[in-house]
DNA sequence: GTCTATACGAAGATAGAC
DNA sequence: GTCTATCTTCGTATAGAC
């Protein structure tokens, strides 16, 4: 299959940008991880770099947005905001607390600003429809999911450098109520 | 004075690190920002680019926290809480969207996790303390410190991304009342 | 589509003079 | 304390064969 190596490529750059960062991550390291042929590289990616990284930045950004639509067709009113928080625990736990989100990478290290803004876009759209389906309105829904998705994100940092799933419990334990409310206003 | 331009790269360096990430900030960069003497680098920071950065982080850990602390002597019961955010909104203003946390940069992309840890604990230690003084429980008021940073962090990167402060607008929007609920509790 | 070899530049770190 | 010169490593990108 002829884009398959291409597909692992993207994959294993999201998965290792989240640990190592965009400059810490070389198209050598994305080789090995993915078992791509080398001499592909730029084949596939033209652009480089920065290409392969924005592939990588929209791959997350779709995978994570699905994940919260699925969640979102149970009737629990939360259940997006559930599934959205769940992952970032996964990706700590998983990574002994190395790994983040690979967005973020991208933000501080790269001009690819664009491609993460879509990819949080895509993020504060899913979150916010299962806030609506629960109750809330749709200008207090995007705002509770713009939040949401600042705090998970910030979060993440917090415990990275603490190497605990403390600070993440805290924020969860406060938003609650707060989310819980905005759903009974609508 | 012998130690003057060994502090001008530790503010540089702190300076640098917001907009540039850790890789992206180069000895070169930070003596041509700083003014420094070349050849004096390694005589002050023997432990080279890491030392630096660790120094860069406490600098910045404590110019923040003691921002926080000067607001909290007012009477103004969330005087700590703006103060703090009011420190990332002119970072972003400032630099045109380009520039964010130092410390986020040192998480991402170095081994420092524990000085990011130590700046962030003075960061709650501070903000704590105010909501405390204003009427939250310490238990609470720690929990809220933590989301307060937490989504202060998320909303700078979020705002990086879209080149807007409105993230920013609306996460310190959707606080305001929990803020001013825990502080009612005590 | 995939390979190897290499050009090219960047940057951290060291050595030794002043 | 500060300088210059250099070593060394690394990583992107390109060229050209298969």
């Amino acid at each position: 299959m002829a884009s398959d190596s291409r597909e692992r490529m993207v994959r294993s750059a999201a998965y290792l940008l989240r640990e190592h960062g965009y400059s810490g991550t070389a198209f050598s390291d994305v080789i090995a991880h993915s078992g791509a042929p080398r001499g592909s590289i730029y084949h596939h990616f033209p652009g480089g770099k920065e290409q392969l990284a924005e592939e990588a930045v929209r791959y997350a950004g779709d995978f994570v947005a699905a994940g919260v639509r699925a969640a979102t067709r149970d009737d629990d009113p939360v259940a997006a905001v559930r599934a959205f928080s769940g992952w970032w625990r996964r990706v700590l736990v998983d990574s002994d607390f190395r790994a983040g989100c690979p967005i973020v990478a991208v933000i501080t290290e790269s001009r690819l600003a664009d491609a993460a803004a879509a990819a949080f876009r895509r993020w504060q759209d899913a979150l916010a429809a299962g806030l609506v389906s629960a109750g809330a309105t749709p200008e207090r829904a995007a705002r509770v999911a713009t939040l949401v998705i600042a705090s998970a994100e910030g979060a993440t940092l917090l415990c990275r450098a603490r190497r605990s799933l403390e600070p993440f419990d805290d924020v969860v334990a406060e938003l609650e109520d707060l989310i819980a409310s905005a759903c009974e206003e609508g």
